[in-house]
RNA sequence: GCCGGGGUACCCGAGUGGUCAAAGGGGGUGGAUUCAAGCUCCUCUGCAUAUUGCUUCGCAGGUUCGAAUCCUGCCCCCGGCACCA
């Protein structure tokens, strides 16, 4: 073949699937519906390898579920608000909504050469006032179901980004973002009650397809933990202070409590006290850390005494108050009910303030209730030295049930569920995201925008680095208030922009429709998403939120779905090496390879690392494309490794699958040359087809992107080439397969696969717009010749293990070579094992049977039971089930090989092989006691 | 500390009781083709050996006729959560 040959004209075939409106989502109501989504991507400038990865694996997905029939749903849009813009257009001048066209422009342009099935129609973008008039109008609603609030509250502060943060926002005491540091601020600010549908974020995770860790993930975030909440009365006051604890049953325990410096009760109850000035040091200490330097720097545990006593809801006891900087005012109820005998951190507490340690759970049935304790004992153990009846002696989750009963009784507890999931803090003080709807009135105080003022569009004329840019614009603050008409102003915070990313999924369904987000019947339709593919950096922040919106836009009902995505894929990382010095640790920018370590002078290893601007390890897709072709990056990139595991970008192999490429482009004028003419391998060529076909769509169905490339771009070359040397070359089994192996090539390289559809006489249209049929499955006389074409595979690699062996023995190459096909009895005898064996008999209990076997009588009756023990026994375990089949098969070891006889000779370069059974009156070899059954003994000579 | 995911040959990576000395690819080897290189095709790529023998799937034990695979303990890597009551 030359390398010459003409390349594949991608970009033409894109024009033509466009033009022909190939991928365009309609519904067919007798068709089945496949909604695959990526998610929702940031318009940079540049499409950079992970876009590439994520979107030939949606792809792929997409273009094999079109084949089997399925109405597809595969639309693209841009999470086209956020900072990167309003950052862009401060440091370079210019307008974030012009940069942010300008870079969809360029970013749409590459994302289309690579050829991806979209339905661009539909394709979204979050700064059209279209698409976020509806965010608005959702936050008016979630204002009048209370699910949206305004609250004054301690908040995470991003001084770099200027703006609020939520709590899942913030990674390590940073901002998620850019990284700066996250300080703590009292605010005003906007929540969506996350909270509310914990329970249901918690358990939905049991129902759709997410893996296992994004699982977890979500379930350490939300972060649930039963227990009680628990009144404690004040000594001298009418107040109550209520504690939560996951461990009730430690309650007699309890020697103290501690309160959150910042406790609505704190101040009154050191008002005017000598304790007071302590606990304003505190005080002051705590508020003004932010909480994660706080809980970085609990080791160093800080008390103050209050002076005040609380009373023990059931003893009435009275146990100190003391102020603790450990204890954060927004987990729980802000205070803790402290029992050092149970509790590690509480233990080192009254260590600390010598404060009693009083012991009410034994670690051992009938342990010793008077023994000291060295450390807190904190597992679950035997109630001991309870001063009520009824308690000593429960254990567990009896005892927490009693102690709950007897709390309830009393009027002072009750059972709770705790989340540590917050609410959604949603305002931002930045420009580029969706104007809260909501005009503040001095009289009717935060009034939503009505429906029909909706959107409530963002003002060009805003002036940015002057604290929030709305705040700016005069003609955007002045506004009427809607309820009384009295002058107002409007809110000038904008929403995270997460708020677009939560619901845009359903939006694609409906995504023209202008009079509401969507309709429900067509949401309801194509919903939920079938395949999500993204990275693993949105499972806890986008992968929570739009689960939580989901639910919420339920319940406003406009929609019936509980969870919007049911198969998740995150895909893996692309990596390249870089320079890595052994010694620090550290991986270095590839401007070092070559040279020793910059810090300590030893010679640079290399290591994978992830592709990074930073290190330098990066590799532009449009190099790639220009340079061998869109269809040759999304092969590769398919092949390089499994859809979830991290891949490593490697020239090399990148080259290796370009070869490929180039190979496969003429493959159907190569086979259209072939002549006429049937041969006996034909049968084979349908079958070994038929199997590949099976195993393609099964990897399919599983996602097995990796195995389907494998089959449809290596597999079935190989067995093409493999009939040719066989001596087939019938061009009406090219005519039978190439349709359908076109079919499986467009999956992952669909330019090629159009070329080769084109010049297939029997196809008409476009193979990306085709529908493929499932084979039927194979007959037992297509198994059998796969198996007899395999036999003398298997039997041509052992002989030629042999032959090397056989060589050094002859002192020259051997010119021919005899297979000795295993004794009739041995094959007898494996038969007769197998079937026993297939009845449930035990390996060792054959013996007997053997014993009464025909072939067994006679003299050499202790050489067969010799030989089953030694040889018959282990090779028994080791065939597959196909070999099994085999040997109960009728399949001819002796005429399978006589008939490939000139064949293998060829093969081993042999001037004559002849094939003898073992034991016969031909056999003059003596070597037959080697063979066995699909394993003839071979002798050169 | 807790929770998830991992550790397979030179590299990447399949593999969840026998088909396993272990797929496939990369890299390497030898051969065919070629004036030659490339491309393409074939062979080999743990050690041994006239033929299914020995050692090997993080380490050490165990279960089984049989373990890369199941169980127990340990080591290491990645990710998350964390003095959360």
């Amino acid at each position: 073949m030359s390398a010459e040959t003409k390349p594949v004209d991608e970009i033409g075939w894109q024009r033509q699937w466009e033009e022909a409106g190939l991928f365009h989502a309609d519904i067919h109501q007798d068709r089945p519906k496949f909604y695959c989504l990526e998610m929702y991507p940031y318009p940079s400038g540049k499409m950079h390898m992970g876009h590439v990865r994520n979107y030939s694996i949606g792809d792929a997905v997409a273009r094999f579920k079109r084949l089997m029939g399925y109405d597809v749903l595969y639309p693209i849009g841009f999470d086209s608000f956020g900072m990167p813009a309003e950052n862009a257009a401060m440091s370079e001048g210019g307008h974030p909504h012009d940069i942010t066209e300008r870079n969809m422009a360029s970013i749409t342009e590459q994302i289309k050469r690579m050829g991806f099935s979209y339905d661009w129609r539909r394709t979204l973008k979050s700064h059209d006032p279209r698409y976020y008039k509806w965010n608005q109008w959702f936050f008016t609603k979630f204002m009048e179901n209370g699910l949206a609030s305004r609250e004054f509250a301690p908040v995470n502060w991003c001084t770099s980004c200027s703006t609020v943060l939520a709590n899942e926002q913030v990674k390590a005491g940073r901002c998620w973002r850019c990284n700066g540091p996250v300080a703590q601020k009292e605010m005003s600010q906007w929540f969506l009650n996350l909270p509310f549908y914990g329970q249901e974020l918690h358990d939905g995770l049991d129902t759709i397809g997410f893996p296992e860790h994004v699982k977890s993930l979500q379930k350490d975030w939300l972060g649930r933990s039963e227990g009680a909440n628990i009144l404690f009365g004040v000594e001298g006051s009418e107040e109550d202070i209520e504690v939560y604890t996951t461990r009730p049953d430690t309650l007699f325990g309890s020697t103290f409590v501690t309160l959150a410096p910042e406790h609505p009760l704190a101040e009154s109850l050191v008002s005017g006290t000598e304790h007071e000035a302590a606990w304003k040091e505190l005080y002051d200490e705590v508020s003004v850390t932010a909480e994660f330097d706080r809980i970085k720097n609990m080791n160093k545990k800080k008390g103050v005494f209050s002076g005040r006593f609380a009373i023990h809801p059931l003893t009435a006891e009275l146990v100190p108050i003391w102020f603790g900087n450990f204890v954060i005012a927004s987990y729980g109820t802000g205070a803790v009910m402290a029992v050092p005998a149970h509790d590690e951190r509480d233990y080192d507490f009254a260590e600390k303030y010598q404060i009693p340690i009083k012991r009410v759970l034994v670690m051992e049935k009938n342990g010793d209730p008077s023994a000291g304790m060295k450390k807190a004992e904190t597992e679950l153990g035997w109630m001991v030295n309870s001063p009520l009846d009824g308690f000593d002696g429960l254990y567990g989750d009896e005892a927490k049930d009693a102690m709950c009963t007897a709390l309830e009784h009393a009027g002072r507890g009750r059972r709770t569920v705790n989340w540590k999931i917050r609410p959604w803090l949603v305002s931002r003080q930045r420009y580029w995201g969706t104007p809260i709807p909501v005009i503040h009135c001095e009289s009717c105080g935060a009034v939503p925008v009505p429906e029909q003022d909706l959107p409530v569009e963002l003002p060009r004329d805003v002036v940015f680095g002057h604290g929030n840019p709305l705040g700016t614009s005069e003609a955007y603050l002045r506004v009427d208030c809607p309820t009384c008409g009295k002058e107002a102003r409007r809110e000038t915070d904008t929403m995270d922009t997460f708020m677009d990313s939560s619901w845009y999924f359903l939006r694609y369904t409906d995504a023209l429709n202008d009079d509401e987000p969507f309709a429900k019947q067509i949401a309801d339709h194509w919903m939920q998403v079938d395949f999500y593919c993204g990275g693993i950096e949105h499972a806890q922040m986008h992968l929570i939120y739009a689960r939580f919106m989901t639910k919420a836009l339920r319940d406003l009902g406009l929609t019936s779905i509980d969870e919007p995505f049911n198969e998740l894929l995150c895909q893996g990382m692309v990596n390249k090496s870089a320079p890595f010095c052994q010694s620090c640790g550290i991986t270095l920018s590839t401007s070092h390879e070559g040279s020793p370590c910059p810090h300590c002078g030893d010679e640079l290893g290399s290591r994978s690392a992830k592709m990074s601007k930073s290190l330098g390890n990066t590799v532009s897709p449009e190099e790639m494309i220009e340079l061998y072709g869109a269809d040759t990056v999304r092969l590769f990139i398919l092949f390089a490794a499994n859809p979830t595991a991290g891949m490593d970008w490697s020239d090399t192999a990148l080259d290796a699958n370009h070869r490929v490429m180039v190979q496969m482009r003429t493959m159907p004028e190569q086979l259209m040359e072939w002549p006429s003419k049937p041969s006996p391998m034909d049968g084979w060529m349908d079958a070994r087809f038929t199997q590949r076909i099976h195993a393609f769509f099964n990897a399919m169905e599983t996602y097995d992107l990796r195995r389907a490339v494998e089959i449809s771009h290596y597999e079935i070359i190989k067995d093409i080439n493999w009939y040719v040397r066989r001596g087939g070359q019938n061009i009406e089994v090219a005519k039978r397969w190439l349709p359908q192996w076109a079919q499986m090539v467009s999956v992952s390289t669909p330019h090629l696969a159009e070329e080769w559809w084109a010049s297939i006489a029997s196809t008409s249209g476009f193979v990306s717009g085709s529908a493929m049929k499932s084979p039927a499955p194979l007959t037992d006389e297509q198994s059998i010749s796969l198996s007899a074409e395999q036999y003398i595979r298997d039997v041509l690699e052992q002989a030629r293990k042999v032959r090397v062996v056989a060589e050094r023995h002859l002192g020259s190459s051997p010119t021919e070579a005899t297979f000795v096909v295993s004794p009739a009895w041995k094959r007898t005898m494996a038969q007769a094992a197998l079937s026993f064996m297939q009845d449930g008999g035990h390996p060792k209990k054959f013996i007997p049977v053997l014993q009464s076997l025909p072939i067994a009588q006679g003299e050499r009756k202790g050489e067969m039971m010799g030989f089953w023990g030694k040889k018959m026994l282990p090779q028994v375990f080791k065939w597959d089930d196909v070999s099994k089949k085999v040997i109960a098969s009728s399949l001819d070891e002796a005429s399978v090989l006589s008939a490939a006889n000139a064949f293998i000779a060829a093969e081993l370069q042999l001037e004559r092989v002849s094939v003898v059974v073992g034991e016969s009156d031909e056999d003059g070899t003596g070597r037959s006691g080697s063979a066995m059954p699909l394993s003839p003994a071979v002798v050169y000579a």
